[in-house]
DNA sequence: GTCTATAAAAAGATAGAC
DNA sequence: GTCTATCTTTTTATAGAC
């Protein structure tokens, strides 16, 4: 109890890490700027997280599990509705991509910025991705589509579509397209889920 | 004559800068790793590329000028069929993940690792997008589609996807769907096209 | 426990040697 | 013309003051 650090500097180092590896992406921000936006010392700073590959592993999952209940605020008035579910899914990514201090997707950006193999931006990278590819295919299967696991990849394509186009061009680019994508994919690999769902 | 560097400096300093920057990305690449890959001395360096940010923005100028070529190579046997000359794009890009130094989209990318708004990283990534965007809506043209805007912007989805997934779930995951996706927007977008194109 | 000072290395960029 | 040495700042990380 008197050995662990205040019980709010965790957090605080997180959301300060949050806020500045998602605006300037993560390599342009330097331990001191977290240090500085934060007010915790930088020794307290590294006892809670050994290194800054760490304090990135930390934010990233922080940051999935925060995600994932946003979507379970989205989706979940629609349960029983797969077909509508992903399409509140998809309208909640492109809602992202139109807000002011869009800076693109913390995971493929991060995946980028770190190219070494084992790096924990990769790997993190890759979990959130194969969970929302999964979450998809079980949504497919709900809907009885025919291929589950195409489809999932169709709507990923939509996602990173949607979200690396809207990096660049902004909301009136590509992005402007990801509903309708999503039904003209869910008419070709779910048409009797898409019935009920879109008149 | 005698005042200008050895003729081949400048495309030397390139091509390391390419291999380099393509490979680890743009910020974990520093001025040194270049000036060791090209051999040349640092102050020839900085007089044929006054700052880091100069050589980027000629990096991306050369890639988009490269790429373009390698573009016409793969469209040009199939002048006058739009269609096809879009799945042979498409197809290109699906090539490109399967390579086993796929990196990503150097311009997707380096966008993302420079958010500063007029930075020459983000400038040049939105040009070639832009231009490739033109080069689909083109066709569409060429197609008959009834909405050549709409049809280009899907197909830049498509392509966003593609990189983007491609770069972090490798080439089994959502980037196999590159083409199958294609075909699906095509018969959408330019039913008349596609009948001609794909039995 | 918490912060300040300080490594030690690497970044971008410039000046000067040859 | 070309390279070497240096400057200044910033990076990640540690040691020590209180």
């Amino acid at each position: 109890m008197a050995r662990t650090p205040a019980p709010g500097t965790r957090r605080r180092i997180l959301e300060a890490s949050a806020k500045l590896f998602g605006e300037q992406g993560v390599r342009a921000v330097g331990m001191q700027q977290v240090i500085d936006a934060t007010g915790v010392g930088k020794s307290l700073l590294y006892r809670e997280f050994a290194s800054k590959d760490e304090l990135i592993a930390a934010w990233l999952r922080e940051s999935d599990a925060q995600w994932w209940e946003r979507a379970e605020e989205v989706t979940a008035p629609h349960s029983g509705d797969p077909a509508r579910q992903i399409l509140a899914l998809m309208e909640f990514f492109h809602a992202s991509v139109r807000e002011p201090d869009f800076h693109g997707c913390i995971y493929y950006n991060t995946s980028s910025e770190f190219r070494e193999p084992g790096h924990p931006g990769r790997q993190e990278a890759k979990l959130h991705l194969k969970g929302l590819c999964n979450w998809f295919r079980d949504k497919g299967v709900e809907a009885r589509a025919e291929d589950p696991d195409a489809l999932a990849d169709m709507l990923m394509l939509i996602v990173g579509g949607t979200l690396a186009n809207g990096e660049v061009l902004g909301e009136t680019g590509p992005a402007r397209m990801a509903l309708a994508a999503t039904e003209l994919v869910l008419r070709q690999y779910a048409p009797n889920a898409l019935t009920t769902a879109t008149r």
